[in-house]
DNA sequence: AAAGTCAAAGTCAATAAAAGTCAAAAGGAG
DNA sequence: CTCCTTTTGACTTTTATTGACTTTGACTTT
């Protein structure tokens, strides 16, 4: 017995292959109007069934002429090393201040990259990424 | 399915690329008319479209023979949407540095957490990530 | 020159049209 | 029954669009 959720996760996925540059955009109201559901619904689909580990980016618009866009990307494999969440991350940069080897500039800087914001849509391996960087940041500095 | 602001915004960065000197003179209401929606509203694209952070800035005059000029100014930023390799990326970094925005060291940090030895296999997305790194730089450096 | 006129552009708050959030209710598999 | 997934809806936030009102500047009249 397929799901609600089930059918529209299919109905995208056709929709996604059949596009140029596995690029797809719809209109959340649209589409849950299409299936007779609450537009929470496609909400939920995208955030259970289009995450970067199935190998998608979602992206969005609010407002008048809002909309959502799906992107199919090559999923990469991820080693498993150490992993750092952007708490974390700052936390031990504010170390490195304090022990004199970063400078606060260094730090900003440094933060401003390893921030969720920057590395954004790219779930879970952000922190993956984050303590490999950080792990460059230490060897570059001899620490 | 575009919003009018959306359509205004091209229509002028078209323009803008096709003129001399990277610079275009409209009349807001004239604007307005060709596109049938209120003065205000072109007020509004340029406010949120054409902003100093996308690398426009805009001048006008109020009264008789009235004008909005938008110019776009060079930006050693990748959009944030683009790609980088890590060959654009460095190059970059040491324009920032010869123009006194980064030192050597922060360069060399910067240089040693965007480089594809760090950013790892991530295959294509590390030059979206890192367009979206140095874009973060440089918005921090307000530049 | 000072004052008045008019045609610009600017401001701002109201309204509308999306998408996001979150917790609670409903379903379904063991 | 219990746990996990699905589904919904009330509420929030963001973006777009408009219109009434303000400010500015060139030109015209006194």
């Amino acid at each position: 017995m397929k799901s609600l959720a089930d059918r529209i996760e299919q109905y995208l996925k056709v929709l996604i292959e059949r596009s140029d540059c596995k690029t797809l955009e719809v209109q959340r109201t649209e589409l849950a109007e299409t299936f007779g559901c609450a537009p929470s619904q496609i909400t939920y689909v995208l955030a259970t069934r289009f995450t970067r580990e199935e190998g998608f980016i979602t992206e969005s618009r609010r407002g008048g002429k809002g909309y959502v866009r799906i992107r199919r990307v090559d999923r990469e494999t991820v080693p498993n090393a150490g992993v750092c969440s952007q708490e974390e991350a700052f936390a031990r940069l504010e170390v490195l201040l304090k022990r004199g080897l970063l400078s606060r500039r260094e730090v900003e800087l440094l933060k401003c990259v390893m921030s969720q914001k920057v590395l954004g849509p790219m779930g879970l391996e952000t922190d993956f990424l984050r303590a490999k960087m950080l792990h460059a940041v230490c060897e570059l500095l001899n620490v």
